[in-house]
DNA sequence: ATTCATCATAATGTCTGACAATTGACTTTA
DNA sequence: TAAAGTCAATTGTCAGACATTATGATGAAT
């Protein structure tokens, strides 16, 4: 049981490894140079391997780029760090890296019930009781973005959520631990603004918003939100890395 | 100087294995266990390591959970594979697999020197000569797209384009097989209909329209393509498949 | 019979070391 | 000067081993 140094000691080499080269990479200018890989490793206390798979993540999201027999390369795009949307992150976890000063407004909690509709998509009896919470995102004191999150009731009790929530239920359950999450599907569309929202936000109705709807997994693959995303054009930036698909069945 | 029996033998062994691990990923029912590893490596040809590296980018996309102990398995969501936003696909392809009979029309061709902000965009000098292929897209001989690509004249000619062009320069540069794409950098946004666009899709101006802002990148990462793409809603989904994000610094 | 602890098994996670292939710079040579 | 050859550095791949974790089987205790 040779315990090995690893300071932490408590996450897995992997995880540990997809941050400090996150925040490496990001440090780094970019067209620059990455060390070696055997230095690399040894740096940050892994094996070849394991660095290689973590590499590999990173160039199939276009961060990287390797030349055999030449060295590993920052590439260009800043933004595709700043906002990619492989990652999901709360929006005030974005906002901040925008340095956009956010703040929460109007916090609305609704108990329902799921219903027709509802209860296909969250695949959940239509009689199941729902917490359905509601707000507008705002920056520099402007709406920016107004968002709904419907979860059950038993995963998230408005009780729980009356303290110590700052806008983002996301953020909430990473920081609570459980249940584990894993991914989020997120469809994207644009919509026009209705009436209800157009009045959050302080818009005109009509107005064009950008939308996500997404559902949110936990790592026993249950849902745990379904979510709605409204985004006022000009204030945030999704892009997102596509490679070419071979896969021409 | 083992040849490897490799009945292709002119891939790296990685780009083999990313085409034929999807397949059988595709393959393989919702749920249900890839075969271990070590067999799994053997199978395919490759290494344990090198079929790891690919494995792990696409646990990254979805496509499959890992469990230590237990095995490798195929996550269900359907969605992920038939149209998500990770693999770059024409808007033909993507309309052919949800039965959509597409057609090109309103075809333009227009030749234009880049000037102040494409140049800053696409990384040329303001002079350069680049051709834009303005048209739109028709389902069941409705306008559901208006895409425009804008390419420096090197990479494609207006000539070159005049016989087997079906509407998608993606695909037509996939079939010429030079410059090998890589990737593509694309911006997610949301915008009203110009009037321009409108009279194009037959829509009202300031109609809500979904937009792509794409560059796409050859191997070497040349910006080969420039493209705009708007998507009247409701015809298309497109989805994504977001990781919750360990890192938070 | 039921419950609990223990063990064996199998799978992924990681490490080590090596060799192959490619590139770029340097040296040598015509 | 220009071409060819040499060499070192770097990523690509491989083989084998051990570590860690989850699952089911086994047997003992209740």
């Amino acid at each position: 049981m040779v315990s090995k140094d690893s300071s932490k000691g408590f996450e897995q080499p992997y995880q540990r490894l997809q941050g400090e080269l996150a925040r490496m990479i990001a440090s780094i200018p970019a067209g620059e140079r990455l060390p070696a890989e055997p230095d690399l490793a040894r740096q940050l206390g892994v094996s070849r391997a394991t660095l290689r798979e973590a590499m590999r993540t990173f160039e199939g999201q276009g961060m990287i780029r390797r030349r055999q027999g030449v060295g590993t390369f920052v590439v260009g795009q800043g933004p595709v760090l700043q906002s990619g949307l492989e990652v999901l992150e709360s929006i005030e976890t974005l906002a901040k890296r925008i340095k956009l000063n956010v703040q929460m407004g109007a916090l609305r909690f609704d108990h329902i019930q799921a219903g027709e509709n509802l209860a296909m998509e969250m695949d959940v009896p239509p009689t199941a009781d729902l917490l359905q919470v509601s707000r507008v995102i705002l920056a520099e004191d402007r709406p920016v973005a107004y968002l709904v999150d419907i979860l059950p009731e038993n995963i998230l009790s408005e009780s729980e959520l009356q303290e110590g929530f700052t806008g983002s239920v996301l953020d909430y359950l990473i920081r609570r631990g459980s249940p584990k999450l894993s991914n989020s599907l997120t469809e994207i569309r644009a919509t026009a603004a209705k009436p209800e929202i157009a009045r959050m936000l302080q818009i005109q109705r009509g107005d064009v918003l950008l939308m996500f709807q997404a559902k949110l997994f936990s790592a026993e693959a249950r849902l745990v939100d379904f979510s709605f995303s409204y985004f006022i054009p000009g204030y945030f930036r999704f892009q997102v890395v596509r490679r070419v698909g071979d896969i021409h069945s």
